[in-house]
DNA sequence: ATAAACTTTCAATAAATACTGAAAGTTCAG
DNA sequence: CTGAACTTTCAGTATTTATTGAAAGTTTAT
């Protein structure tokens, strides 16, 4: 395979898997671009390499930025913005578990508060209290990862690899 | 908040959860509907419940069945399906873990070894290098989180948790 | 073998999501 | 201050994904 073909193949795979993962295919696809190139690309290039509208380039690059996993920098004598990915691994991990937990594990965990404030009456007693039981399971599961999520978006890459292949061994 | 109301919204924000999880929304929905509903279910009480059709009901169930998420059972006396979810939130999450594993992770995981084989000339042959650094890496992260979900959704629920919060906290 | 009771399929349609491109906004050198 | 160089926005459009419902298929009791 030569090397044009193997990058379509990384950009297209990085892309599906974003997209089964709930994140915008093309988000998906601009990031892997970042993740193969060494030097500095412009919106233009991005533009270019994905076939995409200015438009589209823009926001998603914007909201890799705000993910942590795209970086603006300035070239000298050049007014344009270009911009670098994030190359490890394990800090893009990091960055995208905080999101999601931000995203989507607090909002549930609110929810999930609320939910046991659910008042019960004479006929349904039975039912709200294996509600009850049900939703107080979830909560936990919920804090539990929650609290590791946290933990791991904190933890320093060597320590938290190390201790955690140990454990998986 | 009342009962009907509190099952209402837990149905909505495991719906918007899971399809943020590239999961589709109603799939989500039914499996909410199953995690709390102590009784076994109809493909009709499904429809009714979450206003529905047949033809999409019976597809999301059937796929809910195929991760393991959801049971068929039969009512003595009764010709017709019924189903009964899946209660333990643990049992939940390694069930989706090990569907997810194998859809989406070990097709990255071919792809990653394939690119491996790429070919160098004579003037690109620093390039060709970088793109293989990198990729390399990303394959030994993606071969370490294969074989932790291997090892998770095998474990023992009781082992794995005890061991996993010592480990986190 | 028949037909009622049920489940599955899938083409047509609807709904949700993403993309484009031109216009508006911003920045900065001169 | 001006206008060229660039970035951002967003209404309209295209694409993708999910849903419906009726027809086809299956199972079971008689």
């Amino acid at each position: 395979m030569k090397l044009p073909e193997a990058k379509e193949k990384f950009i297209q795979q990085w892309g599906s898997l974003g997209s089964n993962w709930g994140i915008n295919r093309t988000m998906a696809q601009i990031h892997a671009l970042f993740l193969i190139s060494e030097d500095l690309l412009s919106a233009e290039e991005v533009m270019g390499e994905l076939k995409i509208s200015r438009g589209n380039a823009n926001m998603n690059i914007r909201t890799l930025i705000d993910w942590g996993l795209v970086y603006k920098e300035y070239q000298s004598g050049e007014r344009k913005e270009f911009f670098r990915g994030e190359k490890d691994i394990w800090k893009v991990t990091q960055r995208v578990m905080k999101v999601r937990q931000r995203q989507e594990l607090e909002p549930m965990l609110t929810v999930l508060l609320e939910l046991q404030t659910v008042e019960s009456d004479k006929k349904d007693k039975a039912e709200v209290e294996a509600f009850m039981k049900q939703i107080k399971e979830i909560k936990s599961f919920a804090e539990l990862a929650d609290s590791s999520l946290s933990k791991i978006s904190s933890s320093e890459e060597n320590w938290f690899l190390k201790t955690f292949m140990k454990f998986m061994k």
